[in-house]
DNA sequence: AAAGTTTGCTAACGAACGTTAGGTTGCTTA
DNA sequence: TAAGCAACCTAACGTTCGTTAGCAAACTTT
């Protein structure tokens, strides 16, 4: 399954890459041109500023969460359930790119506006199909929470981490980390 | 009780606002002198270098996280009581002082060798006190958790995105957020 | 009143930055 | 075979960067 990428991809690749290990401001067109393997000059055939680069991956990759929690949702089932699948579907996302993920995580306050605006608006909307299920939860006594906004902070952070150390060949899969955090998310840490 | 800060206390506080807001290398000396109303070149009758700065950053909050974990570490109490004490630990320090911590929490990278090295060391064995207590915890039939390095990171990983939100004048004080905090972590959302 | 310390200034340094202009090479398509 | 295009080059632009040198004023201590 060999893809070809275009030169534009393999520059928005390399650079995701750099923006991850050392940040969007101290990585300089001149290294990500280095680590290319030809000059800073000759990016700019392929992409119109650095800050294009850093938008095209923070808005790809919110559409990416965007999609999978979208096609997971599974209508008619308890709150439990729909939580489990949300979380199974982000970890999926953030472990299938864990480069991407940083870089969408951390990098997206250094776009400008009014990008900057935009990313922040589809990130709420994100989160409040987290808090939605949530809300759900709560109503039909399942979940004892005593704060929506708080619930998903957490959740969401807890499953946020998983870039700085997941890698594909550990002995967990995007599955059962997603299981095993879904678990210890819903249940605790305690023996029951 | 008013404080009064020596200068270089003052440059070290602004700067800290300033790398939180902007991160370390979008924030440059010019924005820090403009800030305090002096000149960029003034700064450096206080400090060596901009790096030091945040060496003094990492490093005081690195103690400040170690004091607070030593001094609230009960011996003969369950796993349970530990990870409590530990989680209400880490979240005052974290509450205490917002800026501070997320400059350590997402910063200290910008450092340069050795303190790099150094401050990574400081991190794992800060860490160690958590994976020990999980140790603990399972052996004592208390936490069932598939592995314990996972349970830490996922634990502290939920911790460490308070400093995002949390402001003082909120509805929930330190004790409660980490209260609200250690009770879902050790027993799930579920309703019990 | 003298000496020392703190705090700040102006001017400037060399380096690194993102980016543009204009040109060359080689492959692909009509 | 000519035209078009993708990919990259060198040279350079204006700007910003961290930092140093050298000096001056003000406050504190002796």
């Amino acid at each position: 399954m060999e893809v070809t990428l275009s030169r534009k991809e393999q520059i928005e690749h390399t650079a995701t890459a750099l923006f991850k290990k050392r940040g969007f401001s101290a990585t300089s067109m001149r290294d990500l041109a280095n680590q290319l393997g030809i000059e800073a000059a000759s990016i700019y055939s392929h992409i119109k500023s650095k800050e294009e680069i850093l938008q095209r991956v923070c808005f790809r990759m919110a559409n990416e969460f965007f999609e999978a929690i979208d096609q997971a949702d599974v209508r008619d089932a308890s709150a439990s359930q729909r939580l489990q699948a949300a979380i199974t579907a982000h970890v999926k996302v953030l472990t299938k790119n864990t480069e991407a993920s940083a870089v969408f995580l951390h990098e997206w306050r250094h776009l400008s506006e009014p990008h900057h605006a935009e990313f922040l608006a589809l990130r709420y909307r994100y989160e409040e199909h987290f808090r939605e299920i949530i809300r759900a939860g709560i109503k039909a006594g399942e979940f004892k929470v005593p704060d929506e906004k708080f619930a998903v902070l957490t959740i969401l952070s807890a499953l946020n981490w998983i870039h700085t150390w997941y890698k594909p060949e550990g002995k967990m899969n995007a599955e059962e980390i997603a299981a095993n955090l879904a678990t210890m998310l819903l249940n605790g840490l305690k023996q029951t």
